[in-house]
DNA sequence: TAGGCCATCTGGTCCT
DNA sequence: AGGACCAGATGGCCTA
């Protein structure tokens, strides 16, 4: 049986992200002219006066041709929003959670994400005894985060040589892409 | 029907 | 200069 509500589902769906399969949204080729102008019609109104100078700079480019710019522009900001899009399914993808039926919002996907990470780095410590598999993403903060763990595995019996020793042996640990 | 979630448009700002 | 990024605005769909 097909309710109402899924039949207004699929309509969506074929409006916004066409020809594809209900969870992966990616539309490269067509997309430019399929939902231009129906949508979103905002005034910015507290910067709008700030800038003198760029509305006349505006001014002095013909309509059509901003027209244009605007549609690319348009088209641009749409694929950057589905790759983001994209990112967020392969996100929803590899986190475990009770209800597998129903879809993830955003921020229900980050939020879990976190915990899970969190929980992840927990049990792994846990099993390894200080054990940290990647620090690649921590930056500038890389030595100090890694300095704080092994303070937290060895307390006060840290030699620097100990810690050099301790700290390659992490960096050699890295998980293979 | 209200509220949540989302896609899209849009103009400003940042970056290359 | 032009593209990427950002965030506000808007309106559609869905669910409780």
């Amino acid at each position: 049986m097909k309710s109402k509500a899924k039949i207004r589902k699929q309509r969506h769906l074929v409006t916004s992200d066409q020809e594809l399969p209900t969870e992966s949204i990616c539309s490269e080729q067509e997309g430019s002219e399929k939902s231009v102008g129906f949508r979103g019609r905002r005034r910015r109104k507290s910067i709008e006066s700030s800038s003198g100078d760029t509305k006349r700079k505006k001014q002095s480019i013909n309509a059509k041709e901003h027209n244009l710019r605007r549609l690319e522009s348009n088209e641009r900001e749409r694929q950057r929003m589905h790759k983001l899009n994209n990112a967020f399914q392969a996100l929803r993808e590899v986190i475990p959670h009770v209800k597998a039926e129903k879809k993830l919002s955003k921020i229900e996907t980050l939020t879990l994400a976190k915990n899970y990470i969190k929980c992840l780095t927990t049990t792994i410590l846990n099993m390894s005894n200080g054990y940290l598999p990647d620090l690649e993403g921590a930056g500038p903060a890389n030595s100090t985060i890694l300095y704080q763990h092994y303070q937290q595995q060895h307390g006060d019996e840290d030699r620097d040589d100990h810690f050099t020793k301790y700290s390659t042996q992490i960096h050699k640990c890295r998980p293979v892409n």
